[in-house]
DNA sequence: CTGTCATATGACGTTTGTGTCATATAAAGG
DNA sequence: CCTTTATATGACACAAACGTCATATGACAG
């Protein structure tokens, strides 16, 4: 019974992190563009400062992105040994799945 | 602005799939013991049975596990292409911002 | 064609997360 | 120190997902 499970809560946390579009969003973006600060970050993806930085609080606890100030900026930069090799599986995943991505009945109603 | 946002959506249906907490049990456990139906899988994780099928049903929508049918039965395999990739993905990240990963303000309250 | 075992579906209340607004802190220059 | 630029925090209303219960469908044996 129990000892059947596994303690999943880090796993959850760790998905659910990458899984909210807008954070999945920020990930993308430094993966892609490099680092930046929370307001080029939030001009680039038409979202507002305090949301940018509410999540980018969340992915830095997560250790998905690190932080490095400048000044009295704070340079934001994703962890690239984990990101970016999720992004790639994601990718083939979703290139064979893509349809049925669009309608997982659990999830979208 | 839309030019820089990535189609996303995809993406973050993948990662929410595997994101709940029930859902990643199951592809877990079917990740290390191989093949079962629901009755088993919710037998195993102490689970309701409708509450796996419900998840299942998710999973395979998202191309995470495939579904055989054997007589009145049906059995689950997780997709192990994508699967085992980012459990071991996962696990090592984890090593490594375990604590973090448990106080996540933006997620856990 | 009826009973039993296996699985799926639908609906609903509760919980959880998200975006937003108003506001606070922090750093640096003049 | 006061202003400006950069970033963070707190609170709250709204929306979404989850688990659960009751029930339906499906397959097979007798």
């Amino acid at each position: 019974m129990s000892s059947n499970q596994v303690y999943v809560k880090p796993y959850s946390l760790l998905f659910q992190a990458i899984a909210n579009p807008s954070r999945f969003q920020i990930l993308y973006t430094l993966y892609n563009k490099g680092s930046m600060n929370v307001t080029e970050i939030s001009r680039e993806l038409g979202m507002e400062q305090t949301r940018a930085s509410h999540h980018l609080k969340c992915l830095s606890y997560c250790g998905l992105v690190f932080v490095k100030r400048e000044g009295k900026m704070k340079v934001y930069s994703v962890n690239k040994e984990t990101v970016a090799p999720i992004i790639k599986l994601a990718e083939n995943h979703i290139e064979k799945f893509a349809n049925n991505l669009q309608s997982c009945d659990a999830l979208v109603r």
